[in-house]
DNA sequence: AATGAGGGCAACCGCCAGCCG
DNA sequence: TCGGCTGGCGGTTGCCCTCAT
């Protein structure tokens, strides 16, 4: 079957889009909904591909899109779901309100993959060779080893479901496994209790080490017994 | 103050799976 | 059952901004 014609095979627009491609846009949808997105554009009078509305959309303009820095908590989530998930990007940001598979792709790469790195010893203590584009405001990160979000609701304070990957480490499903507003105030009182696993430092989720693979073992055993933990009170398991 | 390097992020590309006629 | 179409996904690219020199 032959290939859609690409936007500008078509003659169609690329590249950043503008405020008012974004307005156009944002109202088509608000009015008509995006059934379609292969006739949106043309139904909008916008000179972009149906694709690229798309992803304009879900990855920028959709109104429940959380902006922003990622919290420390966000972050470990993400850490986790990628050792439980591998690049399964959406299923990852389906987990995260708020957060868009591009976006958690790109922290991944730019943030979360150094972070996890080895670090050699010669190295583990430098300085950055930049500052932070952005301050976090929203993480405030302590001399302990306990980072605390300021806002719930920049953190994951809509229900979370983490159901389907863990149906994917097996025993779970979506219906039996969800996470509320007080289960990162029950993993932080964990994490203050397991403060010998490694998991939280100044530094990072694993260490200023980096994860070595028994860590990263640790680390699965950590998210398995802090979800056990958990169940106490907020979540129901059936093993 | 100028400039080069590096990082962050938005957008694109190409493939795949599911739906429908 | 098959082929075309569409939406969705993951990988990659390239521009722009910030920082160090």
């Amino acid at each position: 079957m032959g290939r859609a014609p690409c936007c500008e095979k078509m003659g169609l627009k690329r590249g950043p889009w503008t405020p008012e491609e974004d307005r156009i846009l944002v109202a088509h949808i608000e009015r008509h909904g995006h059934s379609n997105w292969r006739a949106l554009p043309k139904q909008a009078g916008i000179l972009r591909c149906g694709k690229s509305c798309r992803l304009r959309w879900v990855n920028y303009l959709r109104p429940d899109i959380k902006r922003g820095n990622f919290t420390r908590e966000e972050e470990d989530a993400i850490i986790h779901l990628h050792h439980m998930l591998g690049n399964r990007w959406s299923a990852i940001a389906a987990r995260l309100p708020g957060r868009t598979d591009n976006e958690i792709k790109n922290v991944w790469h730019t943030n979360l993959v150094k972070r996890l790195e080895p670090k050699p010893s010669s190295q583990a203590n430098a300085a950055p060779k930049r500052k932070p584009k952005k301050l976090q405001p929203e993480a405030v990160t302590v001399d302990g080893p306990i980072t605390v979000p300021v806002s719930p609701e920049q953190s994951l304070s809509t229900s979370t479901t983490m159901a389907s990957s863990l149906e994917n480490a097996g025993s779970f499903t979506s219906e039996e496994f969800q996470i509320d507003d007080s289960f990162w105030s029950e993993m932080r009182a964990m994490t203050v209790d397991s403060s010998g696993s490694g998991m939280e430092t100044e530094d990072g989720a694993f260490g200023a080490d980096g994860p070595s693979p028994q860590a990263t073992n640790d680390d699965m055993d950590f998210w398995l017994k802090l979800f056990v933990q958990a169940s106490d009170t907020q979540i129901l398991l059936q093993i």
